[in-house]
DNA sequence: GTGAAAGCGCTAACAC
DNA sequence: GTGTTAGCGCTTTCAC
């Protein structure tokens, strides 16, 4: 009888399933990738051969014979950011079931951009996607001419390298601070993260000071704080820019974990939002429409942008010529408790 | 002179390097690998070649001739929950630098736990790591037969198929529910994922239970709810629970995100926590301490966790004989305002 | 110190 | 329908 699973002799190649099966290792090959042109009886035979040896092809194998991948290298800027998840998701949908994606983070404390985007690439992907080019002009060189296509999420405001899909960052970064102004607030900081290492954030930051200059409110550089990820550090933020001024009005953080940390710092302290300060956040995280006072974001279509790049970069890679190159998905300013004007 | 990258004519391959640098694709090879062997002068030239052509070697190729792996496949139950960031982290560090991590998410709508596990296996990763094994007896049996060393993650209640870290779901469970009970409260809600898909959740209800029986509390199976994913999920389960029993004293949820989603549900209706109701969470995320009130929760070392597995795993990839196969890395209750005693 | 052969597991093009 | 011959890009073994 059969069913003798090696259990540690080595990988079960195609070779073996052939022998079983009693046919040439072609036609295990075909039954696997054109079942059609195989006569039933002989694929059932192999099936039956390939389910007892539990024989998994190798990718690798397979790949390098074709030269094509069904790899789709990802690089993220943080991993612990759950609104990545989101876009992976679309993305997963938009490509459809035939790739598989490898994701990884952003540069550790020692690898440069370059350094990731390399041992990505030695899988030899059919696509990059990257959220956050970053801004080195050197960078964006080394990707358009890297050989695979890129596709760009979240920011509009470059140039594309070659699919890009997001939405405008620095109208996203207009709109939250229009939103702070029109609600009588003048006197306003802003959060973010490292405006050098990362686009949106300049962007966004840009519009912030579209929206200043258009109000004929002067910028107040000492405001503008730089941090990185996590809830307290929004809570930190907003202790030392009331330390610098104590009237400030309003804050736009450029993500909402910021945004939410300071929000429950202020509950804690007693400084009551939104008479005495106005908070906006950015993305429109499920949290924020739970908090207490419900805090005002800028909602951008996270799914929508990850699904978008997939079905257009599933059209390029099919050969597609009609696939657009430049998506712009839009944001929406969702206005709620956090930032109701501060004198009715 | 040099430096005419050949922008998009196939991928440049060894050979290009050899001919470039006038050596043999040997000697390349070396070069890359074992560079002592090859002399100075031959070895820059080969760099410069390399340079200039911006090689990047194809790991197919490479693992394809030495049927070994430096991917490492990762299982995940959901992407979107920040806790295995951390966990990910942990192992990256661990395992050092020359390990690729290659992550899937749970199985989607259609796919099995076989699917996913055949799909990461075709890339013949050095090993598997998976958090959360599943319940089902067939499951194990596949991974324990798959070839391939596998890592468990988070749980410790079952036999371990090779290597184990984390620590006891089932006591922590109980040491939750014990805290609940020694501050006065018996009628007790239970809030969890579906327990027959998550072993971790399963085990930590029977800790729930142990710690009900050892009090003397009858069990309210009308009272265990499950759901998924989701703030607001948590918010619901305890609308529904105060539907059931409006007496209802503390619940138990398996995850912060819930208990977090509990708490501002309480807020807004006015229900006094922990005055009224104790609400206790699950993995102590950063946002557990800021709540208002703050939120007590099980901490469990996640970090710990993967940078744990990593090494042990380093050591029996590197053949190493002494490896830890079960780490207990133990959990910790962390005692916060959600759950003051009623009455004092 | 370097090169020439063979082969990893599979697929593409042709035969039969 | 099925088998045969090459060869993907690299590493291994063994010569030189």
């Amino acid at each position: 009888m059969p069913s003798n699973d090696s259990p540690a002799s080595g990988p079960v190649t195609m070779d073996h399933v052939a022998q079983r099966a009693g046919v040439s290792l072609m036609t295990v090959s075909r039954a696997l990738r054109a079942p059609a042109t195989v006569a039933e009886a002989t694929r059932e035979r192999i099936q039956a051969a390939i389910s007892e040896l539990n024989y998994v092809g190798s990718a690798f194998a397979g790949q390098l014979a074709t030269g094509r991948t069904r790899l789709i290298a990802v690089v993220l800027p943080d991993l612990r950011n759950t609104a990545f998840a989101l876009e992976m998701q679309g993305l997963t949908e938009g490509l459809g079931s035939e790739y598989q994606l490898v994701v990884a983070g952003a540069p550790g404390a020692g690898d440069s951009d370059e350094q990731v985007f390399r041992s990505l690439l030695a899988y030899r992907p059919a696509a990059l996607v990257i959220h956050g080019a970053g801004r080195s002009p050197g960078t964006r060189d080394y990707l358009a001419r890297c050989g695979v296509p890129v596709v760009e999420l979240g920011s509009l405001d470059s140039k594309p390298i070659n699919i890009a899909v997001g939405y405008a960052n620095r109208a996203a970064g207009k709109a939250a601070a229009e939103h702070l102004l029109a609600t009588g607030r003048r006197v306003l900081g802003f959060v973010s993260p490292s405006k050098e290492r990362n686009a949106r954030a300049h962007d966004r930051w840009l519009g912030f000071r579209d929206a200043l200059k258009a109000a004929g409110v002067a910028f107040r550089p000492e405001l503008e704080l730089e941090t990185v990820l996590g809830y307290e550090r929004g809570a930190e933020a907003l202790v030392q820019l009331l330390q610098i001024e104590p009237k400030l009005q309003g804050v736009f953080f450029t993500g909402d974990g910021w945004a939410i940390g300071a929000l429950l710092h202020c509950q804690r302290q007693g400084i009551a939002v939104p008479r005495q300060l106005g908070i906006m956040g950015f993305d429109d995280q499920e949290l924020a429409g739970l908090m207490v006072p419900s805090l005002s974001s800028i909602q951008v279509p996270r799914y929508e942008m990850g699904k978008e790049a997939g079905t257009q970069l599933r059209l390029q890679l099919a050969g597609e010529t009609r696939v657009r190159k430049r998506v712009d998905l839009g944001f929406k300013l969702v206005v709620r408790g956090s930032t109701a004007p501060a004198r009715s």
